[in-house]
DNA sequence: CCTCCTGATAGCAGCGACTGCCATCAGACT
DNA sequence: AGTCTGATGGCAGTCGCTGCTATCAGGAGG
């Protein structure tokens, strides 16, 4: 019995994190969660890299959403506000799943494996929206540029709004952090409107 | 012999970046980095908390210097050029040491775990660095934002940077890669100075 | 209905990363 | 010399992860 059942991987991912959430990340064994799905260990270590992984099985959807989404836009859509776009919906698809986000975020903090690797996949959705915006057109250095600095404060926004999800707005908390570094950075020497090679040393 | 002599944390990674080098990452064993270091597995393991972190021993030293480049700055300098003195300043460093820089930038763009290890540590770079501008008055939400994003550009900027170390300075390419991002930034929904609340969905 | 073929799975054996435990040892201190 | 302390050697064991092989479910063909 359980063996042929469909969808595996999922089966795999939704008994790791009911283990993670029960026991922790660090004292749940991969064969624990290979038997909760009704599988063997061995066919968990096929199926997911490493245990890490199968805690993130759903932001390989999420990294394809916010793709499609910058594809989707009309082609005079400025970059940044095409990744912007992009951001700004998965923080609005995480908001109406707010327990589902803290409970995640409770245990991606508690674990340094896990932050580590939750850090590799934001990289990864960058250079998954930077590339995207390349294919609408824009160079790549500015692509790799929006995009990296869109999670980093996507990131910081995120880690705020789980102090008090309830009374803060997420989508708008990115959206002010933008807004805020598009200021702070042009605060710089000698304020906006300066040309663009800043550099003084050497 | 080897044992109590001085620098023992100091050895063992001198041992290991050897190692790595000449036959890779996966291929050296704890047991041959102490052994190449005059001690016992165990311990390397007591000095280094995993395989992972003595290949980026210096970096210690390298975070402690950028937080006192932000701390010995006048107070009257703009949080982001403060940070970016600092990463500016770190830049320089690593071009003096352009052998060393290609060597372990190989490594670790040839493997996964170096990669994420990687990037946890410009994380707690930044992280630092924010703290540094705390200190110095900055808020905290816009010095984590500054931070963040001068390391993600310094990333960036080092990626490319390795690609012709010969023909290309790194200070500046930072430095460029922050005025076109300040650029891009503006370049948003009503180009620059909009209101600071850019909100419209909701 | 039986057979063959293919891809997925079970199950075993084994390596290496890492840890807890305890005996041991160098050097400082008295 | 005696003692005390912190660092080290060394053993045993767990767990993450992998290669290999036998086995099994289901489809294609007879």
């Amino acid at each position: 019995m359980g063996r042929w059942e469909p969808n595996p991987r999922g089966r795999l991912a939704k008994a790791a994190v009911e283990l993670f959430a029960a026991q922790g990340f660090d004292d749940t064994t991969g064969a624990q969660i290979a038997a909760r799905a009704g599988m063997h260990e061995r066919s968990f270590f096929r199926l997911f890299p490493d245990k890490r992984e199968v805690f993130f099985h759903a932001v390989e959807a999420a990294q394809r959403e916010a793709v499609a989404v910058i594809a989707d836009l009309p082609e005079d859509v400025a970059p940044i506000d095409a990744v912007a776009a992009a951001v700004a919906q998965r923080c609005e698809t995480i908001q109406q799943h707010t327990d589902a986000a803290l409970i995640r975020h409770e245990l991606v903090s508690a674990n340094a494996e896990l932050r580590e690797r939750d850090l590799s996949k934001h990289a990864e959705l960058a250079a998954a929206m930077a590339e995207a915006l390349c294919e609408r057109g824009t160079a790549e250095p500015v692509a790799q540029l929006l995009a990296h600095t869109a999670v980093a404060v996507f990131r910081l926004s995120f880690e705020r709004w789980t102090a008090d999800p309830e009374r803060q707005d997420l989508p708008a908390m990115f959206r002010d952090g933008l807004g805020e570094l598009a200021s702070a950075l042009a605060a710089g020497r000698g304020g906006p409107h300066r040309p663009k090679r800043v550099g003084k040393r050497q």
